[in-house]
DNA sequence: GGTGAAACTTCTAATAA
DNA sequence: TTATTAGAAGTTTCACC
């Protein structure tokens, strides 16, 4: 990949748009004193560029019927079954993030459902996993903290 | 709140919007054979429903110099601290999750640094604060899976 | 690199069905 | 609730700095 560097500008349209991504690209250049037209080149540059992976909604889960979350560490049998397990874990949609982690356990997973009964039941399929030795649970009772966004102002202000 | 009940178009609409939330309306509109304006009043109800809760970019943090993750389990005195706690930990904007768990640990929290340098200034800003007693730190060695997309469609999908 | 204007597309609110 | 419509607004390209 080749080197990116980002200027002031672009942190400063990043900054905005993160907060909405359908912020029109004149609102962008008119507090920017720039023209539309580069914004939207700068943005289609650091799409290409890969900084800007995409974008998304932020939508509240609890009311789609998806109140329960729980992080679970995996351990393995055996590190060399790693890449295995993820993809089986990779299968199960309910878990939205995996990682190979250091310390405790082998693997680290979050998983979103809709209850516990539902909980237990996409457990029991990573227990079920070949592979999987034992899994360990830490049920959410309150996501207190959830905000990217403070942290990627924060980068951009380190400038 | 108001119980607010989503039918399939709403749905689809979301599916939609959770890959690119700068899609047109016009075109979400053709896909569904409805008009922009009904997809522009269906959205903005589940904006005022909170449904939608916004929208934000997805960047890649290793190119912004972010390539460190953990996770930190933390342990209290007391757990009539945790309000307390919680709010120092919010003070920490590379702290980008927190949850209050049962099982091992009091709170649970996700960490984003630039290297293990920055990330042990981290910890031990965390381990700093009043009421903690001690903190057990998980290093993410690679983010194999982080994918609620897919998750939203399995949710869709499900009516 | 950036601009500004033109051509094109989309949004949005009001009205009508 | 949805469709139509028309003026307002936004996007994108391009010739020219």
């Amino acid at each position: 990949m080749a080197k990116y560097k980002l200027d002031e500008i672009d942190h400063q349209i990043l900054d905005m748009l993160i907060d909405n991504t359908r912020i029109p690209f004149t609102d962008i250049a008119k507090k920017l004193v720039i023209s539309a037209g580069t914004v939207h080149v700068r943005v289609k540059k650091m799409e290409e560029a890969g900084i800007i992976q995409g974008s998304s909604l932020t939508l509240d889960y609890k009311k789609l019927g998806y109140s329960f979350i729980a992080y679970v560490g995996v351990f393995l049998n055996n590190t060399s079954q790693t890449k295995f397990v993820l993809e089986r874990i990779n299968e199960i949609p309910y878990v939205t993030v995996a990682h190979i982690t250091t310390g405790k356990f082998n693997i680290f997973c979050k998983v979103r459902a809709k209850d516990t009964a539902h909980a237990k039941d996409i457990i029991f399929m990573l227990d079920d996993i070949d592979g999987i030795y034992r899994t360990e649970t830490m049920i959410s009772l309150e996501e207190s903290i959830n905000d990217k966004k403070r942290l990627m102002h924060t980068i951009f202000n380190e400038l």
